[in-house]
DNA sequence: TTTAATTTTATCGCTTGCGATATAAATTTT
DNA sequence: AAAATTTATATCGCAAGCGATAAAATTAAA
């Protein structure tokens, strides 16, 4: 058996586990705003700045627009947002927040909390989060 | 803006993406030896300790049977693993690593020092590695 | 100004991932 | 032993993700 190949040696199956199990915990939560976690990470960018190309939306998010386009389509569907043909560029859709897209975030406003509640709960994110949060932003950075 | 709303804020967005672009760095090694990335994390727990009925496997993934067994049918389809029922548990399916599946780990055993070095030629995993680790440890079992 | 290259979005096909549910075997209860 | 419960897999449906590719609009080059 070769060291190297261990599971427990594994910084990657660490991030995939923990990355599926922070998004489970989110899914009761989500759910009752009606939203999956990729459509709410769409939401938060537009709730942070309403108006962008599928492009801007895609890069910020590190995904592709063969993923966020049908996404946002499944939204459009969903009434929480419009995309329409940009005017100055007719190749851009430009995605823009409906009224319902916009009232969504005083209620999701608690869901943060919740989540980091739940973490806490044991310890983890106080001292640890913010080491956390910076090696996992210099291993974004080296990746992306 | 609430500010707990606001992606950067966000640790599951940081894992998430995280976890995607480190999956992603793997991609065309793997596909060197003809296997995605839940593939080769069955693998690994198959070269690990051979012979596991089908939710040993899930249950080291952290993943269910319902992803797993497909992934498996597809693995089968790919002669790397055998299913078949247990003897002494009529309910249970053991899986086995084929010839062809034990054969693959020594094309595999380079993979992890690749990843490592594409990773840690940015300075990140050399002295961040061993806290970060433990910290999603930490978090992994405080969700699970 | 044509032509070529680039950019932006979308479509297709396939593998995951997972909630809900079904089925069969084993275990526990009555 | 018969019935109810639990356990182990599997099936179904749907939403991501993403490689490969196409189509349309814009920009750059000839």
């Amino acid at each position: 058996m070769q060291e190297q190949l261990k599971l427990d040696n594994q910084l990657c199956f660490r991030l995939y586990t923990a990355s599926r199990l922070i998004t489970q915990a989110y899914h009761p939560l989500l759910r009752g705003i009606g939203l999956t976690y990729p459509q709410y990470l769409v939401m938060m960018v537009l709730w942070e700045q309403d108006a962008q190309p599928v492009n801007d939306i895609a890069k910020r998010l590190f995904l592709e627009t063969n993923t966020v386009t049908p996404l946002l389509k499944r939204m459009e569907g969903e009434g929480l947002v419009s995309r329409e043909r940009g005017s100055s560029d007719g190749r851009q859709v430009i995605v823009r927040l409906t009224e319902k897209g916009r009232e969504l975030e005083s209620k999701a406003a608690c869901i943060p909390f919740e989540i980091a509640g739940a973490v806490a709960c044991r310890g983890i994110t106080e001292k640890s989060a913010p080491a956390l949060l910076r090696t996992l932003d210099d291993l974004i950075s080296a990746l992306s």
